[in-house]
DNA sequence: GTGTGTCATGTAATCGGTTACAAGGAATTG
DNA sequence: CAATTCCTTGTAACCGATTACATGACACAC
C-alpha cells in the first residue's frame, strides 16, 4: 500500500487538487462543506502531504539547521531544548549536527545542510569556521552564536568579557588575592573574552595574575587544580573558564586535601546544573541557556519571514549573572592559614534546597 | 540570485541533466571527461542539489527523525551525541523532537515527521505512546527504545530489572538490610522494571520493602529523601530509580546531617556525569549510552536499507554494569548507630581522580 | 564495407505538491 | 429579468531532481 497523495484525497473527496491544498495550507477561499469533505478525506486516508513536493513548489522546507561543536554535556542538552521547544511552536523542525571538533568538519555539515534547511544556527567558537559559514551559506539566513564578535552578522553572543570581570571582582570582594585563571583553549573566542576580562579585572585591582590553559573540559580542569595545589605561591581563589572546569579543579583540591571555600575559592562559569549540585555549591555565572536558544531560534525564523528585507546585523549580548554559592563564602578567619595536611574542611551549609534548580 | 539548478549546470557543462545527475549520484556510466566538466560546473555555480527534489523522486530523504520525552539532561545529550555520530558516517541527517511529556503530543511529533523522514527513533517512556508510534508510523520504519516489551517491533531496551536487582544484590552485600526504593513515575516502563527489580530481589533476600513514588528528577529525588531521613524506620540503604534522583536524594539526608554512605548508601541508575562527580561518588548503573544510541541508528538505517525485506523483530538487550563509587561503601562498624544530630560524617577518599570519565 | 554489439549520452516522463489563471455559479442590483 | 459582481472551484503549468528508454557513436569482426 503506497501512501496517499494529494490526488487520492482530491478524488474521494470529489473535489478537486487545488481545493485539498487550499484547505491544507489554509491559503485561499473554501466553503465549509468542501472542508469538511477534505478533512474527512484526509482522516480516512492517513494523508499527510510529501514535505518534499511541497519544498520543492514553495523552495521553503520549515526545517532549521543547527551546527555544534564538539563539546557537549548539559550546556547543550539544554540549549536544544529551548531552541526545539520555540522551533515547535512555530511550526519548524530541527535538523542537529553535533560533534564538530574543527573548522573543516563544520562546514563540511554546513554544505550538505544547504537546500534542505532554511536557515542555520552556528555554535562554532572556532573563528574560522564563522567565516566559512557565512562564505558557505550563501543567501542563507544565519545566527551566529560563536561567541565573537558578530561581525555585521546577526548573532548572539554571552558577554564573557563582563562576566569574567564580574567573577574577578567577586572573588577579590570576598577577599582573595591571588586570584589563577583556568582559562579554556586557545583559539576558542569565548575562552579568549574570558581571560581578557579576568587580565583586565586583576590589572584594575593591581593584583598578579596567573594563567593555566585548559580545554573546556572537566578532566582538564582537574589537571590544572592538581597544579595549582602544588604551587608554592599557592592562589587563594581560581576563576575557572566554565564551569566543567571549575567542578574538576574544585574535586582535585579536595582530594589534595584543601578546603574549598575555606583555603580556596572557585567560581566557575555558565551554570550548569551540576554547579548546584556539587557540594559546595559552585558560584558561576549563570545564563539562562534554554532561554537564549529560544531567543536565537525566533529571531533566525523573523529573518526567514522577511526573506531579507529587514537587516538584522544586531548583535544581541546576553549578560550572564552572578550566582553565589558557597564555594566562594569569604574564608573564615581562621582558616586563613592554610593546613596543608588537614582534612576537608567543612562549608557552610548550602542554600537549603535545590527544589527550584532545573533538572 | 537565485540558487543554481541541475539545469544550470548541464547547460554550462555542455551536456544533459542526466549526466548530471549520473555524475553527482555516482549511479550509471560517465566518462572521466564528462565527470570533470560536470565537476568543474558545480564547482563554479556552488551548486547543491534541492534535497526536496531528490526526495521526491527517489522518495527517500536521508533523514531519521528522533522522538524524545521530556526528561532532559545529561542522558539524552550522550544519546544524540552516538545518534549524530553514526547518522553522519551513514550520510544521514538527524531531526529531533523533544520535551513531550505525554502521549499525546509524542504522537503529534510523530504526525508532523511523516513524509520527512526515512524511520523513526522513538523514545517514549508512556506505553501507549508506543502503541501509538507504531500505528501512526504506517509503514515507516521505526526503532523503539520505549524500555518495555518490543511487543514484537524492532527494539533495544536497557536491562531495567536485572540492573535493579544488581544494585539491590550490591546493597544487601554491603550489609544494608533496610533497603528503600524512589521509584520513576507511574506509568513510565522504565521505572516499572526497576521497581520490579526491586522487589524481586528484596522478595528473594527475605527483606521488607519500602517504595516512595519519585519522577525522575533531582527535586523529587530530593523530596524523596527528606522523608526517608525522617522515617522512624530510617533505611540504611537506597536503591534511587535513577541517577538525578539519587542526587537528590543523597543532597537531602546529607543536608539533614545523616552521612553517605555511613548512615545511608545510596545506588543510582544509568551512570550520568554528575555521578562521578558527586561526593561521595554515586553507586550506579552504567549504560554506554552513546553507543546505545549509535547502535539504534546503525540498526534503524539497516531497516530502512532492506526496505521491509528483512524482518528486524529483536529486541535487543544492553546490560547495565555496576559502577560501584563511594556511596556505597560498607558502614563502618562506628558508624553503626546513626547519630541524628551528628554533622556530616566523613567519607573515605573517593577514587583517587577522573581523568578517565567523561565530560 | 557492412553488420553487430557495447557503452556513453540525451530526451522526456515522473514524483507530489502549490498556485496563477480561467471558468462557473450564486447573489445582488438596476 | 438581465447585467454585474463576487466568490468558490477546477485546470494545468510549474518547482528540480531521477531514470527508463531511445539514440548515436565507435570499435571490432566478418
Amino acid at each position: 500500500m503506497k501512501a496517499a497523495t494529494i490526488r487520492d484525497v482530491a478524488e474521494r473527496a470529489a473535489v478537486s487538487v487545488a481545493s485539498v491544498s487550499r484547505v491544507l495550507t489554509g491559503a485561499g477561499p473554501v466553503t465549509d462543506t468542501t472542508r469538511s469533505k477534505v478533512m474527512e478525506a484526509v482522516e480516512a486516508l492517513q494523508y499527510v502531504p510529501h514535505s518534499g513536493a511541497r519544498s520543492l513548489s514553495t523552495s521553503k522546507t520549515q526545517t532549521i539547521g543547527v551546527i555544534l561543536p564538539d563539546l557537549y554535556g548539559e550546556y547543550f542538552s539544554e540549549l536544544i531544548r529551548g531552541m526545539d521547544l520555540a522551533a515547535r511552536s512555530l511550526g519548524y523542525h530541527l535538523i542537529v549536527s553535533s560533534s564538530h571538533d574543527d573548522a573543516e568538519e563544520a562546514s563540511a555539515a554546513i554544505r550538505s545542510m544547504r537546500g534542505r534547511v532554511d536557515g542555520l544556527i552556528v555554535l562554532s567558537p572556532h573563528l574560522d569556521a564563522a567565516n566559512l559559514a557565512a562564505s558557505l551559506a550563501g543567501r542563507l539566513p544565519i545566527m551566529l552564536m560563536n561567541g565573537g564578535a558578530g561581525a555585521g552578522r546577526p548573532s548572539i553572543v554571552v558577554d564573557n568579557h563582563g562576566g569574567a570581570v564580574q567573577a574577578v571582582d567577586h572573588l577579590i570582594a570576598t577577599g582573595r588575592r591571588r586570584i589563577a585563571h583556568i582559562s579554556g583553549p586557545p583559539g576558542n573566542l569565548e575562552a579568549e573574552s574570558r581571560l581578557s576580562g579576568y587580565l583586565e579585572a586583576m590589572a584594575r585591582a593591581g593584583l598578579p595574575t596567573t594563567v593555566i590553559e585548559g580545554a573546556f573540559t572537566q578532566a582538564s580542569g582537574h589537571e590544572a587544580g592538581i597544579e595549582l595545589a602544588h604551587r608554592p605561591e599557592r592562589p587563594d581563589g581560581i576563576f575557572a573558564g566554565n564551569d566543567m572546569m571549575a567542578v574538576g579543579a574544585m574535586l582535585a583540591l579536595q582530594d589534595a586535601g584543601l578546603g574549598v571555600p575555606d583555603d580556596v575559592a572557585i567560581v566557575g562559569f555558565d551554570d550548569v546544573p551540576i554547579a548546584g549540585l556539587m557540594r559546595p555549591g559552585l558560584t558561576t555565572l549563570g545564563i539562562r541557556i534554554a532561554d537564549t536558544g529560544r531567543s536565537a531560534l525566533e529571531r533566525l525564523v523573523r529573518l526567514i519571514k522577511a526573506e531579507g528585507a529587514i537587516t538584522d546585523t544586531a548583535c544581541e549580548t546576553v549578560r550572564p549573572e552572578l550566582v553565589v554559592r558557597a564555594s566562594s563564602q569569604p574564608a573564615r578567619p581562621h582558616a586563613a592559614s592554610p593546613s596543608t595536611s588537614g582534612g576537608r574542611a567543612r562549608v557552610p551549609a548550602d542554600s537549603p534546597s535545590l527544589k527550584g534548580e532545573k533538572t
